[in-house]
DNA sequence: CACGACATCACCAATTATGGTGATGATTTT
DNA sequence: AAAATCATCACCATAATTGGTGATGTCGTG
């Protein structure tokens, strides 16, 4: 009896990167393959398989939703969130949503396919990062309340720096702007980005303006 | 008689760069160094130098703005515009305010030294780029009522380009969601910064928005 | 048909941005 | 006094962005 799995996925060709992983193991069997949230919220419990891979950033949704959504249909299947980001909020939304895996999408193949066994072996796999970050997570105790409200408190100089930046300074500019070091712009750009849960210069301007 | 200069730039390091600079030419003197606009305004009158060195981004506003107002009361000054970018809307500007030169911060120490002295001698220091970018908007026939105005028209792909980018969405992201590749997405965010003449990603987002 | 506008892709160089780690001094809180 | 917070700086590696050039195929229009 093979390993059924699922894939919902927007990108061909990380979709297809999968999809052939998948077909080299003799006792794996891709059934579904999504690009959308619709799509899989339509196939995908009439598949019904072992394993669902997927995406949390897809053209018409959150993977995550899309993982609370099929586990309500399909309890005993295992969802392994599948994304290029350690976001901590997105962990712990995904862990809470059922999802039982999270990989980054830099993972090596054989990470990928040892991956799905352990899944079915009951294990959580979980990159080491990852691992980490949970841990860390568990240990400063946050109460889950806290965790996906409105953000941590950004300090005066961030603020600060962040103004400029949807002024659309660059880093060097700010440095030059409040004589401080490029070093430094960076250090205070990282707290920034981890605060706001963002990744980028842009969302993290476009999170600012969002609430004024 | 030694050809005195004032220099108008917020970046400590760049200020001091080209301060060493004159100090090492015999008849070059630097007579006044200033870090803003305000400053500027009420020294570099009485310094009455013979050329002013001007930064355009400004801690209180702008150079150009700066160029104007002395250049009213200095019309025997020479300003030398002193930047970062091309900016073909910042070269008219500056012309337009009164400065006679326009160079690069990245220039040589060699062409700074000898731009002062061209200038000093009727002639108009420009690096080969920015000559060619002059001539080419000459050429075009440009109405001086439509360079500074909406900027040139986006095609429907960078329109669609750019509401991604205004999404937060990296460019690996929007090659993914159109199925092209991040060459393409690159060339498309080329043709949209030249067109709303800007220098990231920040800043297309940012005007972006402004006009909805 | 020739021409221009558009979308696509590729290659390249240089600069910036992102993310991690660690460290210091000042200030505030406990 | 000890702990926590804040602002500062440094060093590092990798990834992403910026900017330039050139090339191809398609499409519509004159």
């Amino acid at each position: 009896m093979p390993i059924s799995i699922a894939i919902v996925e927007d990108d061909a060709d990380i979709a297809e990167g999968i999809a052939d992983i998948i077909s080299e193991v003799s006792d794996f069997k891709l059934i579904c393959c999504c690009r959308n949230v619709r799509t899989a919220l339509s196939e995908i419990p009439a598949a019904a398989p072992d394993v669902i891979i997927m995406d949390i950033n897809l053209p018409d949704g959150s993977g995550i939703y899309a993982t609370a959504k099929l586990k309500q249909l399909l309890p005993h299947t295992e969802v392994m969130i599948f994304t290029v980001y350690e976001n901590t909020e997105d962990i712990f939304q995904a862990l809470e949503a059922g999802a039982s895996g999270y990989l980054l999408k830099r993972s090596s193949s054989a990470k990928i396919i040892s991956s799905i066994r352990n899944l079915m072996k009951g294990e959580v796999p979980m990159t080491a990062e990852i691992a980490r970050k949970v841990i860390q997570s568990f240990k400063k105790q946050q109460p889950a309340a806290q965790r996906g409200a409105a953000s941590d408190k950004l300090t005066p100089r961030e603020v600060d720096i962040l103004q400029m930046l949807a002024k659309g300074y660059p880093t060097k500019e700010i440095a030059s702007r409040r004589s401080i070091s490029v070093d430094t712009v960076n250090t205070h750009l990282k707290s920034i980005y981890d605060k706001l849960r963002v990744h980028s210069r842009t969302e993290a301007v476009l999170k600012f303006l969002e609430n004024n």
